[in-house]
DNA sequence: TTATCTATCTGAACAATATTCGAATTTTAA
DNA sequence: TTAAAATTCGAATATTGTTCAGATAGATAA
C-alpha cells in the first residue's frame, strides 16, 4: 500500500486542480474557447490564485475547528503583521487576519481533535508577543469556503 | 461582450473544478491511474466535497471582509441552527459557524466595500432571533482557505 | 461620423489529459 | 493458509485543454 491519500489532501489544499473549461461551457452554453480566454485573462490578472479541494474536514481527521482571538502585547502593538506571517505557516492554520476591535488577530484553525489542538495552542501560540488569548470552538460548521456543509 | 467574468466567478466559487492528475502523478512520481484510483475514492467516501478557485477577492470587488459575531435571542436559544442555515444561504457568506462561549454564531462575510457591508447588515442581520451583533473588519488578510496571500 | 487600434470571440487542428478496463499484486480477515 | 477484497498499473480509448488565425465588437481619437 502506498499511502496516496495524505500526499494528494496535502496537494489539493492548496492547489494541484483546475478549471472544467467543456463543462462551463455547456453549462453557461458558450464556445469553450470563449471560456478558455476569459479564463486566462482572470489568471493573468492574478484575480484567480489557485485552484483547490474542499474537503468534508471531520473525514480527513482535521474534524476539531477553532477561531481564535489574539491579542497582541503592548510592546508589538501596531506590528501584529509578523506575528501573524509566522503563525500563518502552520498547516493547521486556515486564515489568520488582522482585524479592528478589542483583538489584533483573528485565527482559523482545524486540527484532528482537543488534544491537537491543544498541542499547537502550545507550541504556537504561546509566543513572546501574545498578550491574551481566546478560543472559540466550533460545534456545527454550517458552510466553509462558499461550500454549504 | 459577452460579460462571461460574473458568471465565472459565481461558478468558480463552489465548484466547476478538477484535479489535475497527470501534475499529481508527476509530482509524487508515481502512475497517473493510480493517483486516479485515490481520487475517486476519495471522492466516494465524501471527503472531498469539490474543487473550487481561490481568488484574490481585492480584485473581484469583494475586498471589504468582516468577521461577525452573532448572539441569538433568549428566546431561540439552543437552536441557533434554523437561523445559521438561513444566513448561509446569502452569497455573501463565506462560512458559518456555531461556536461555544458568549456568541452563538461566527460568520465570515466579503463584500464589495463597507456601504455593501452595511447594506447586508440591515438586511440579513436584523432578523428577529438576532439579540446582539459585533463586527471586526479585517484590515489585513495574511491567509485564506489555506492559501496565503 | 469615420478611421484606427485594441480587446474579445470563435472554429478548426492539434496536444495533452482523464477514464476505462483487465490483469497482476498486495492486503485483510477468517 | 486460503479466499475475498482492495489496490496498483499498463494499454487503449474517450474526453478535454490549448494554440492559432481570422472574424467581430468595442473603444479612441481625429
Amino acid at each position: 500500500m502506498k499511502n496516496i491519500k495524505p500526499k494528494l489532501i496535502k496537494l489539493f489544499k492548496e492547489g494541484y486542480c483546475t478549471p472544467q473549461i467543456a463543462r462551463i461551457a455547456k453549462k453557461i452554453d458558450e464556445p469553450s474557447t470563449t471560456i478558455h480566454y476569459n479564463i486566462k485573462k482572470l489568471e493573468n490578472k492574478g484575480a484567480i490564485k489557485t485552484y483547490k479541494a474542499v474537503f468534508d474536514y471531520k473525514k480527513i481527521d482535521e474534524g476539531f475547528c477553532v477561531f481564535v482571538l489574539i491579542a497582541v502585547s503592548p510592546g508589538e502593538y501596531g506590528r501584529p503583521e509578523s506575528l501573524a506571517r509566522e503563525l500563518a505557516k502552520h498547516k493547521e492554520v486556515e486564515s489568520v487576519d488582522i482585524i479592528t476591535g478589542d483583538w489584533e488577530l483573528i485565527l482559523k484553525v482545524r486540527t484532528k481533535d482537543q488534544d491537537e489542538y491543544y498541542d499547537f495552542l502550545k507550541n504556537v501560540i504561546s509566543q513572546k508577543g501574545i498578550a491574551k488569548v481566546i478560543s472559540m470552538t466550533s460545534l456545527n460548521q454550517i458552510k466553509t469556503e462558499f461550500v454549504l456543509l
